[in-house]
DNA sequence: AGCACGCCGACT
DNA sequence: GTCGGCGTGCTC
């Protein structure tokens, strides 16, 4: 019997369909099992892709060699779902199944009689108080903990006390505790509004496998998702609660668990391997019924999938970018088409091709149009800061803005500053000769970090002394230039010495430690003024928060992306949101260069729908998405000159192969070397009829390069959504 | 990529 | 005769 295998190869060029022969019976072979397999003059791993099949390849077969003993057994739809993004994405059946797969691969993971366990799996039981007394105090206290606590695990009852294992284990020999089936008993859903309670309905009235819901900040979408879970849930179901990493907070996790007890798993970044096996091996087994978690909890390996929430679908971090060669939002509609699982996009400011889909009625588009107890959104007051340098003020705080400030700290409320832009000052440069010193590994300048008293690269990290005269001309006047939140930090600090300030950035917020405690310090109001970047505009709500100052609203306008606009309309937006989220109204100030913008207008007045009709025309004036497909290719080397030749070969060929299409080029440009490489980049435009045969010119050139880069350089196609 | 094979010059 | 340096070719 012959089957399918792919192997694991470091070299990319491998990384393909192969066909073996086997002794082996099909009952002792299943999908995605590790098979040990002889690969030229090597023996390699290779996981089992397809049973009983023809030999096309007109290789002559070789035998496996045998099984692993620890085994991955994938859902079926997984197994699918490799498959598809393999095609989709032009990567090797290895890699993408390699996304899907449990740590290391599935090594230690076993499969016995309908059951998977890892190897030491802990004890997941909690045990609960059923009769007797405890012997000794240790004993009692154990007992008095379980009775004022409810059921625990083991861990939390060590955790807790200050004991050793044996008085608990004593306590389960002599049945005075056991484990106890249903764990402590879950919260009861919070009562709808009537604006969601029509959004609930709106969902059963017809059975769409794509839903966008469409709501502003503070209408209680995840309250909806709670709703739309339990039921389902209910249903014998499983779910899928997919947020971005850093909306993954202590106060998301906690609300979950509350509802849904201890049948939750979640999900990020943080989790060790061994943990994050864990919870692999609960879901597969079924113990799980509701997943919350980052952009890799889409490949939770869950049977009997009822419902997949993806929320804030416009997140930049989905998106495929160096180190995500897959689009969550495409990976998610994926699995939902395999298993026939609706599929529901949450946002306050959807992608702009996503509304225009919803809005055409390709996709069901339910809208939330009340914020919760009808709290009015955040007041914004638009400042200009060309008038302020005008009227002699350099600082980087604006007059309403410091007024503002003061007025919140005396009514004991408090601000947050969002600058995105970390480190001290953004560049240094030279008066004299106008050069910026830039990283020696990538092209980019780098910014001075006051604290480390050096510079340091925002792209590879590595970091450099501040030189005292300028490298190129030797003269003394070179200084730093740009505001970033260090500066921010030490000048606040000055102007409100009374204040409590802290800094959140990547700088200072390694740690997820680090994170919670500035999260605790922030909600019980050991700090006044928090400031930060990105990090902080997303799913952190404190009640007390009346103020906050946007201090460089365009910093995010100078991508070069057809994009920067909706993703400045959505950075403004939530970061507006962190304002007012009590009982006290919020306001915002928003400080720009650029008061004309419409992005930025149109986020002062928090509607969405106006910045959509603006940018809908842009879109059909340039030929963007949704009219059109943009399809961008990126080669990336450490020789320049041969990444040049080999963008140029591939642009001739892709031609060459599409000349019945109608297809528009951009000139090739170069993109800044990051870290030694060297990319260079083009687009195509390209109509949405001519895409199925674009794609498959696409994958022929992209195969004939891949052969004759011989993996020197990198190619990545981007199909723009 | 990585590894073996093979051709050729340098060396005991 | 044989050791090893590196160019070439192959992986179901």
């Amino acid at each position: 019997m012959y089957i399918d295998v792919c192997v694991q190869q470091n070299f990319i060029g491998f990384d393909q369909v192969y066909t073996y022969s086997t002794k082996l019976g099909r009952n002792d072979l299943f999908l995605g099992q590790r098979v040990k397999v002889p690969f030229g003059k090597k023996i390699l791993m290779g996981i089992i892709l397809a049973i009983d099949v023809e030999n096309t390849s007109g290789f002559e077969a070789k035998e496996i060699l045998g099984t692993f003993e620890d085994q991955v057994f994938l859902p079926r739809d997984l197994m699918v779902l490799a498959e598809k993004m393999s095609e989709k994405y032009f990567i090797g059946p290895f890699t993408s199944l390699a996304y899907i797969l449990p740590p290391s691969n599935g090594q230690g993971i076993f499969y016995d009689q309908g059951e998977f366990k890892v190897e030491n799996l802990p004890d997941l039981n909690r045990y609960g108080y059923l009769e007797g007394q405890g012997k000794n105090p240790s004993q009692e206290k154990v007992l008095n903990l379980l009775k004022s606590q409810g059921p625990l695990l083991k861990s939390e009852i060590l955790d807790r006390l200050d004991i050793s294992a044996s008085p608990v284990q004593t306590l389960i020999k002599n049945g005075v505790i056991g484990p106890v089936k249903e764990e402590k008993t879950c919260q009861p859903p919070q009562v709808l509004t009537p604006d969601q309670e029509r959004a609930y309905q709106e969902f059963y009235q017809d059975q769409s496998l794509e839903t966008l819901l469409f709501g502003v900040t503070g209408s209680g979408k995840t309250e909806l998702y709670l709703h739309w879970a339990q039921d389902c849930i209910e249903r014998g179901q499983k779910v899928l609660i997919i947020l971005p990493e850093i909306a993954l907070t202590p106060q998301m996790v906690e609300r979950v668990q509350a509802r849904f007890g201890s049948r939750t798993s979640v999900m990020h970044s943080k989790l060790t391997d061994s943990q994050r096996k864990l919870e692999w091996t609960r879901m597969r087994n079924g113990q799980v019924d509701i997943l919350v978690g980052a952009r890799s909890g889409i490949f939770a390996p869950m049977e009997n999938l009822g419902l997949i929430i993806l929320d804030e679908e416009q997140e930049a971090s989905y998106q495929y970018h160096q180190s995500l060669r897959y689009d969550v939002r495409e990976v998610a509609k994926m699995r939902s088409e395999i298993t026939g699982t609706r599929l529901v996009y949450g946002s306050a400011t959807p992608e702009v091709s996503l509304f225009y889909r919803a809005k055409k009625g390709d996709i069901k588009l339910i809208q939330l149009k009340n914020r919760i107890m009808d709290r009015p959104l955040a007041r914004v007051h638009l400042v200009d800061m060309r008038e302020e340098l005008s009227t002699g003020n350099l600082s980087i705080l604006s007059n309403v803005l410091h007024q503002k400030i003061q007025n919140t700290l005396s009514r004991g409320k408090q601000v947050i500053l969002f600058l995105n832009r970390r480190g001290y000052s953004n560049f240094i440069s030279c008066r004299h000769c106008g050069t910026a010193i830039r990283c020696d590994s990538c092209d980019i300048s780098m910014n001075y970090h006051k604290t480390i008293h050096r510079l340091r690269c925002h792209y590879c990290g590595s970091t450099k002394p501040l030189p005292k005269t300028c490298p190129v001309c030797g003269s003394k006047l070179i200084k730093p230039f740009g505001v970033g939140t260090q500066q921010v930090e030490e000048l606040v600090k000055n102007l409100f010495p009374q204040a409590k300030v802290h800094r959140m950035d990547r700088d200072t917020t390694n740690k997820k430690e680090t994170y919670f405690s500035l999260y605790e310090d922030m909600k019980n109001r050991k700090i006044d003024i928090l400031i930060g970047t990105q990090m902080l505009a997303k799913g952190l709500d404190f009640e007390h928060v009346t103020l906050v100052g946007i201090l460089a609203a365009d910093t995010s306008l100078f991508i070069s992306d057809y994009k920067a606009q909706e993703q400045c309309y959505s950075l403004l937006t939530q970061v507006s949101g962190r304002s007012g989220r009590g009982k006290d109204p919020g306001e915002v100030v928003l400080q720009t260069y650029n008061p004309d913008n419409y992005a930025i207008k149109t986020a002062c007045q928090g509607d969405y729908q106006d910045f959509y009709d603006m940018e809908i025309k842009q879109r059909q004036a340039y030929d963007y998405p949704p009219f059109k497909k943009l399809i961008s290719i990126q080669l990336t080397g450490p020789d320049k000159e041969e990444v040049y030749e080999a963008t140029r070969n591939f642009y001739r060929d892709l031609t060459g192969a599409t000349r019945t299409l109608h297809l528009v080029g951009t000139k090739i440009i170069e993109n800044p070397k990051i870290k030694n490489k060297y990319t260079f980049k083009f687009q195509l435009k390209s109509n949405k009829a001519d895409l199925a045969l674009l794609r498959d010119s696409l994958e022929w050139v992209f195969k004939k390069h891949m052969k004759e880069n011989k993996g020197k350089i990198y190619i990545d196609i981007i199909f723009e959504r």
